[in-house]
DNA sequence: TTGTAAGCGTTATCAC
DNA sequence: GTGATAACGCTTACAA
């Protein structure tokens, strides 16, 4: 069933089918219903490429994702369910593509085959080859994260440095002393992901204008992982009282050694970071955090593609995002650690630290 | 730049172009190289829309997932990204339509407008509108679950109900008397979505067969959610002490509130169920379970997808997968509950509880 | 071994 | 207000 036919049953020709369908030129209120009237009985719908052929353009954007290999976390989850919502207010798909190395078939079959109006790339690095390739291929983008050159490009991203930084001055603000950074994998950091390298030096900034002791270290994106770092990290530095995390995945492992050490929180150690809503009102307790708004950011990066690819030639906008930290109940005032020693965690009830 | 623009810098014609590119047809090596360094030069490729509409197939699928309200689990979020994975293997790029209603407009615009080749349907229901609708569109398509007709369609499946039975034969072998469902939500037995139903089948069955006590309750699909579950259900069954678990998102929760009762695992409790691998692994004490295998699953209906592509009339399979139990450290024999007492659970260290 | 030309199903430009 | 007709860029008989 295509418009021909259509155009034939109704008496008419294509261009008026055409035409009654797209409203871009006026059809008698008559033939416009018989046309409707046919096209309903016979469920005519468009054929997507003929029209995408026909117009140049096909209603369709390209969401680049990190390749299945590297596990996704709930957060880049979120953005893909939330990229999805937000195109479809506009009537646009999406197609997803898998793409981390520089030698990428889906990726460039996506891009050079024309097959999109525009691409969301997520997970942006510092230098980001996909970036370069799309800048080339003049095909409109935005980035959920920016590179190394900031005023380049659409992007909407998080000021994790000023994030990080906020969470340092909450610790700080509460009399914490000594306090840890736990951030994303080392070879995260060693690739130049932003997000990162970001949280290293809000952390590093504002620790130092503080006059804190700051320890940093990496964590691996598991909660087995972050069982064993907060494990290594308090034997190492037993004076801190306050940790800060970009890893949200590593949550449950922390949760997990903090109570097998007997670190009742926030009793004798603080919490707080960035994270997803979600993973912040699964800890235990409900984590006070700057929490990730991550529909809010697709929605922008949606709608700043969708503006970019009706005006290629307009302005480059950036957006970048600083939510509040939503008080939960992980953080507190510092105490004694002499009150409950953690050197000693099977020693009797641990009910004065837990109270404490 | 496009295939004439090549044909005419190579000096032939634009179908020797086609050709060349296809190899559906012999070209003189020396014409042949020549285009292709024509080419490469100009950084050429076919226009995906021209060629889908010339070919009449649009060398992409539909995925589709639930919408983006209901939070996807991480099982369903790997099916995504294997399921893409998979399809690049087959130079096919995946559309992705968030649809659950029956009124949803990314669904039948990729289904009528011709967008794919054919569709994978995640997380169908017993009764399922979109299967039926995809049948009279003649779209083909595979899905991950099956509908009540079994015979019908095509289909990659995990026998839930034989899987959950052998989790409490297995608990039975070891001695429980007294066991537990936790299944997926109430609304998803209510709206008849397969694995739920299934797994409670095969829970109750199993039970009868076995002679053992059994409570099968439905826990939101979150952790608090299962932490609340596990203790309403130990509170009012305290002779249990072995869980099944067909729902992952609520084994956070669940491992919370049994080392809040004191409750050992698998000393006092044993846990077992079917759950992703990432999952099972991240319990503590990692869990023993039958591990969803997701990747092959998605695999198999990428592979049965194209099967069906590329011969419509061909026969429709089904893959009904029984993955073994993968013996980790979260069952064992039950133990005199008298040893350690649950109501008591702040009474001086839990000592001989671990280590029962 | 290669060229010519007829589709594929739309949209959009001209006429009337 | 409506109908021809030419793109859009490719594939694929059919000829040569």
């Amino acid at each position: 069933m295509n418009i021909g036919e259509i155009a034939k049953r109704a008496g008419v020709s294509r261009s008026t089918v055409s035409y009654a369908l797209s409203g871009k030129r006026t059809v008698s209120e008559a033939t416009r219903r018989r046309i409707l009237r046919v096209i309903d009985e016979a469920g005519y719908r468009p054929n997507a490429s003929a029209r995408a052929l026909a117009e140049g353009r096909t209603r369709t954007i390209a969401l680049v994702i990190p390749p299945a290999g590297r596990r996704l976390t709930p957060i880049q989850l979120g953005f893909v369910a939330s990229v999805v919502a937000a195109a479809g207010l506009h009537e646009l798909d999406v197609l997803l593509s898998p793409s981390g190395g520089e030698h990428d078939r889906s990726f460039e079959r996506i891009i050079s085959g024309r097959r999109v109006d525009g691409v969301i790339l997520m997970e942006v690095r510092l230098q980001d080859a996909r970036a370069a390739r799309l800048r080339e291929s003049g095909l409109p983008f935005v980035a959920i994260g920016h590179t190394a050159d900031a005023g380049t490009g659409c992007w909407v991203d998080l000021d994790y440095e000023g994030l990080i930084g906020n969470c340092v001055h909450h610790l700080a603000d509460l009399g914490h002393r000594a306090i840890a950074l736990i951030n994303r994998p080392q070879e995260f950091l060693d690739s130049g992901y932003g997000p990162a390298r970001r949280a290293l030096d809000g952390f590093t900034a504002a620790a130092a204008a503080r006059s804190l002791t700051a320890t940093a270290i990496c964590c691996p994106d598991d909660a087995m992982a972050g069982e064993a770092c907060v494990e290594n990290l308090l034997a190492a530095h037993p004076a801190i009282t306050g940790i800060v995390t970009a890893n949200e995945a590593a949550l449950p492992g922390m949760e997990r050694s903090l109570r097998r050490l007997g670190r009742a929180v926030p009793g004798q150690i603080s919490i707080t970071g960035v994270v997803g809503r979600h993973w912040a009102e699964e800890f235990h307790p409900p984590l006070t955090a700057a929490d990730v708004p991550i529909s809010d950011m697709a929605d922008r990066a949606v709608g700043l593609l969708v503006e970019r690819i009706s005006s290629p030639a307009g302005p480059e906008r950036h957006i970048l995002l600083t939510p509040p930290i939503s008080l939960r109940s992980s953080t507190a005032p510092p105490v004694q650690r002499a009150e409950c020693d953690p050197a000693l965690p099977s020693q009797g009830s641990h009910a004065e630290c837990l109270t404490s």
